[in-house]
DNA sequence: AACGAAACCAACCGCGTTCAT
DNA sequence: GATGAACGCGGTTGGTTTCGT
């Protein structure tokens, strides 16, 4: 027994390992994780217990679930702004955690590099059931990781859903249609909130009254107030800002007012075009579509 | 059907921060 | 203030699943 708690288990957790440590949290909540293994309930460090509590045991957590439109729309502006900041920008996005945010936005980097440096073939283009990223990785050229990660801050891919294709114009992503990001931070702040003993969930039946994830407080964190130009994060993306310039940060302020400057202004007024086929590469640095043929669109097939 | 590549995801590790003593 | 334990975060790795050929 002793020599058993001595080893400490590690890889993949059981239901059972699952089911101690909900009983552990729903007695003592979501902390005192070292003294999980010094009572000897499981052979897990604390850090290992915290971090499957975090990632999979946590109520509301949208296990299992691509990330939408908007979500990867949110996570490449707050990238933007606040850095590889995983734990901050996945307290935006309800119900996902950092590890989420991370594997999202790492996959979607390695897609891009691949996409950036696979060099041109020569091979002719049939265009029989490939996607247009097949074609993307067989014509652009080597590309540095410095372009990989510019582009990244203003394209997304949406690759993981079902409509492929049906992605985030660019210009849409660098000035997001406003209105709906109001709306939709609007009910994301009614959701944060709402508090839990309102929200049914694990809680009640367990008895634990869960803590609140922090909530974010965009107007600390915005750099686009004018009263928070101190806070912008250094480096901070210089092409992300350029796409910002040409409205006033009074227009952010005004924005903000309107919601009672709880708003994350991304200062800019709405671009109701709606996300259509190649948004995707309609949004690549110009250069780029040198190296490119012509990609066949819906209607050429 | 088999195989390889890509995508996805869970978990570990190292390091920095916080907190109690 | 110094120290050590606990915690939290970001980076990385490795296993599994999905997809294309």
């Amino acid at each position: 027994m002793e020599r058993e708690l001595l080893e400490i288990k590690k890889g993949p957790w059981s239901s059972d390992e699952d089911e101690v440590l909900l009983r552990h949290v729903s007695k003592y909540g979501p902390r005192e994780w070292s003294s999980i293994r010094s009572k000897g309930l499981l052979s897990r460090t604390g850090k290992s217990c915290r971090l499957r509590w975090v990632n999979k045991l946590r109520p509301n957590l949208k296990t299992g679930c691509k990330f939408t439109a908007e979500e990867e729309r949110l996570v490449v502006e707050l990238q933007a702004q606040f850095g590889n900041k995983w734990a901050k920008i996945a307290t935006y996005l309800q119900g996902r955690t950092d590890n989420d945010v991370k594997n999202f936005w790492s996959s979607r980097r390695k897609r891009l590099e691949r996409m950036l440096q696979k060099p041109p073939t020569s091979k002719p283009h049939k265009n029989n059931g490939k996607t247009h990223i097949n074609q993307v990785e067989e014509m652009v050229p080597p590309c540095s990781s410095n372009q990989v990660e510019e582009i990244l801050s203003y394209s997304t891919s949406y690759m993981g859903n079902t409509q492929v294709f049906e992605m985030i114009n660019l210009p849409d992503l660098i000035k997001p249609n406003y209105q709906q990001l109001e709306n939709d931070y609007l009910s994301a702040v009614e959701v944060e909130a709402t508090p839990l003993h309102t929200v049914p969930s694990f809680e009640s039946s367990l008895g634990y009254n869960f803590p609140l994830l922090p909530e974010p407080d965009p107007l600390m964190d915005c750099p686009l107030f004018p009263e928070c130009q101190d806070l912008v994060p250094e480096p901070f993306d210089p092409i992300f800002v350029d796409g910002f310039k040409e409205k006033k940060c009074s227009e952010c302020v005004c924005s903000s007012q309107k919601l009672g400057t709880r708003l994350p202004t991304f200062g800019l007024e709405g671009n109701s075009q709606s996300a259509s086929s190649n948004g995707f590469f309609k949004d690549f640095p110009s250069e780029i579509f040198e190296y490119f043929e012509h990609i066949p669109t819906s209607s050429d097939q």
